[in-house]
DNA sequence: TGACAAACGGAACCTTCGTTCCGTATAGTG
DNA sequence: CACTATACGGAACGAAGGTTCCGTTTGTCA
């Protein structure tokens, strides 16, 4: 539910034409089921699903599947990509605002929203550290911009602590959210958590 | 390092003995092996590291671990449960603490440190609402139990905020060290990120 | 010490899952 | 309409890991 768009702008990244010549239009079409259904899947399922799953869904065979992804990883890349340049692209239209402590844990609640919702982003962040970073290098520091300079606001007008970097925030969110699921986890429980978590990030701490 | 004792007193619970006859002294010695193996295992590399790593490790063959432990859960249960019951003393031991308040963040940090040295108890606590809590349920509920002292006394003392539960607590630190470890993760950036959590349960919050 | 039940080791088995291969179907073109 | 490059489906393959089976070893007891 949501339609996984890719920047298929004149073709330099995911295969969209192979060669030269311009796809064929039942590839065409089989490549877009291809990416809603994965988006679907991987958002519900996580990341674990078999590829199979994707392929059922979308009503192909997992030959056609992997023509498309080389590699069930590549199938995984392209989807969070986007949606991590979404979520770039929403920091950054929070930079603006006037007030920047409110728009920083605007934009906080919002990531929360999305990872909560969608297990795949949530996975993905999830292992941000451990070589995802590389591959989707691109989303991750335009992301890791965005918040940075959220934050950065947000600090300089005393609205959150100085001792937090973008990355420890969004580690912190996705574990929040990490926290929601393994209880109850609703969207009200996720909103709370985070809730929690926000009020820690505002201003100093005793060093307990 | 640690030893995974187990309540060996009567054998009522993880076959200690078959039947009605005493077991046999090399059985004894290797179910201790596995178990000790298993514990430093599971630590350092997480749930998922394969049986035979377990075996090897223990120097014994996996149809000896498959005879003491009839599936691999069952070894892993075995070892979580006394981790549990061993938290759960700890708070138990707090709750007597002349101030509730450092009581409960000197143990919410204990945990913390816990579940970061140790993946096991990590991913037995993440997977907590999933369908564990069923399984090892005397460790869990022993630790939910503690922990609800320690939070009841804190939050009529006024150091905690009273809209969370011992859940809840549980889930945002076991999602901090998830946050932790998803960042570089030593042991410094475990206690800042706890701290930050720690932070956002002391008293109210705007609700932001 | 001899016999037997208990325990051992590890090869073999089965299932799951990612990936490849190839015969078949079909969009696009003249 | 026929021809060919492109794309398709799904069976087959191989690696990984949990579990079982069985011939061999060993502790225990008379």
């Amino acid at each position: 539910m949501d339609g996984g768009r890719i920047s298929t702008d004149d073709g330099v990244d995911a295969t969209p034409e192979t060669g030269g010549r311009p796809m064929r239009a039942d590839a065409v079409k089989n490549r877009q089921r291809i990416l809603d259904a994965a988006a679907e899947v991987f958002a519900s399922e996580g990341v674990s699903v078999p590829i199979d799953a994707v392929a059922a869904r979308a009503g192909v065979g997992v030959g056609t599947l992997y023509r498309h992804f080389p590699t069930k990883e590549a199938l995984f890349e392209a989807i969070v990509l986007t949606k991590l340049i979404d979520l770039a692209d929403a920091a950054r239209a929070g930079a603006g605002a006037s007030d920047p402590g409110q728009a920083f844990f605007a934009f906080v609640q919002l990531m929360a929203a999305e990872a909560t919702m969608k297990r795949d982003l949530f996975d993905a962040l999830d292992a941000a550290g451990i070589d995802f970073k590389s591959r989707c290098a691109d989303g991750v520091e335009a992301l890791q911009a965005g918040i940075t300079t959220l934050l950065g606001r947000a600090v300089a007008v005393g609205a959150v602590r100085d001792d937090v970097d973008a990355g420890e925030v969004v580690a912190l969110i996705i574990g929040a959210c990490h926290a929601a699921e393994s209880i109850g986890g609703n969207a009200e429980s996720v909103q709370r958590l985070v809730g929690v978590v926000c009020g820690g990030l505002r201003r100093s701490a005793e060093a307990l």
